[in-house]
DNA sequence: CGTTAGACTCGGGCAA
DNA sequence: TCTGCCCGAGTCTAAA
């Protein structure tokens, strides 16, 4: 599922195909796609065609690439999103799950099919302000230019202008348990329910404690695993269990046969060998190891 | 304001 | 073999 790591692999692929091309059309097969878009499909193909690209930007999972109209063309990959370059002529049937297709010039690809079979990712444009920071606004670009679509986004765990002593203490301001705090990406962004488990396993600390109980310390240990897990994915091309995440170029990342806990309930603690369990915090599953990841008190 | 539950979507997996 | 229910992902919206 993408991920911080599988965005900026797939931005670093759409870099390629979309910055400084020119949009000379645009077909929405599927209005979901379009629905945060003003005005639906219609608008976003108005306004976007003779739209000229520049560089493909992101912040945690939101990617987008501003337009010459002076908005950002936001593209959300949700949890099924893939860009392709299929190299489709106008007209041509949309392939299975296809839902937009881009023409482009200019650039090394002539077209650019977005598929996405379970509709969660989005294609829309947003206004775009200066960062309140001052630093650019994310990976890609030194543009502060930041889409509204995306102000309520923190700085993401790969990001140089990240304040890690800040994220910190907000982090710990927090009662809820901690792995919902880090799957929320207005205080930390990046994370998705994989990395999350993983960091967690890495630092020793069970996802259902209340952030507010954790020490300084222990917050750090929980970003820097983050850091370190996944900058070692990006490396890889990020995580693939099935087919709904593949690059640009319809590969799929290795990852997975390094992950620890997630996906892993059941099976033995690569650290003592103990059963990893598995309960659910605000509807998602938290996948841990009872033995390294103590609920009350971390003992590691 | 911070927080939480619900909604959205659909194919794989599994139960009946 | 066929039917059908549940799960899970990320994010937005509504609500207490």
């Amino acid at each position: 599922m993408p991920e911080l790591p599988e965005a900026e692999t797939v931005r670093r692929g759409l870099a390629e195909i979309l910055a400084g091309t020119k949009i000379e059309g645009l077909e929405v097969f599927h209005p979901r796609t379009a629905r945060y878009q003003n005005g639906g499909s219609a608008q976003l193909t108005q306004q976007l065609s003779g739209a000229h690209l520049d560089a493909v930007v992101r912040r945690g999972k939101f990617m987008w690439t501003l337009t010459s109209n002076g908005q950002a063309l936001m593209m959300h990959l949700g949890m099924s999103g893939q860009f392709r370059p299929l190299a489709k002529q106008a007209g041509e049937a949309p392939v299975r799950h296809e839902r937009a297709r881009l023409y482009l010039s200019g650039g090394p690809a002539q077209s650019l099919s977005f598929i996405d079979q379970r509709t969660f990712g989005a294609l829309y444009l947003s206004p775009t302000a200066n960062t309140e920071d001052g630093a650019p606004a994310g990976c890609g670009s030194d543009s502060l230019l930041l889409p509204a679509g995306a102000s309520h986004i923190a700085r993401d765990l790969l990001d140089p202008h990240l304040d890690l002593v800040k994220v910190n203490q907000r982090i710990r301001k927090s009662k809820s348990p901690i792995k919902n705090v880090l799957l929320n990406q207005s205080i930390i962004s990046g994370f998705g329910n994989i990395y999350a488990d993983e960091a967690l396993f890495v630092a020793g600390v069970h996802g259902a404690r209340s952030a507010s109980t954790l020490t300084r310390q222990q917050v750090a240990q929980i970003l820097q695993a983050g850091i370190e897990i996944m900058e070692r994915s990006l490396s890889r091309g990020g995580t693939s269990f099935d087919q709904l995440y593949v690059d640009v170029n319809g590969s799929a990342g290795t990852f997975a046969d390094e992950l620890l806990v997630y996906g892993r309930a059941g099976q033995a603690c690569r650290e003592c060998g103990h059963e990893l369990s598995s309960i659910s915090l605000n509807k998602r599953s938290h996948v841990y190891c009872a033995n390294c990841q103590r609920p009350s008190r971390n003992l590691k």
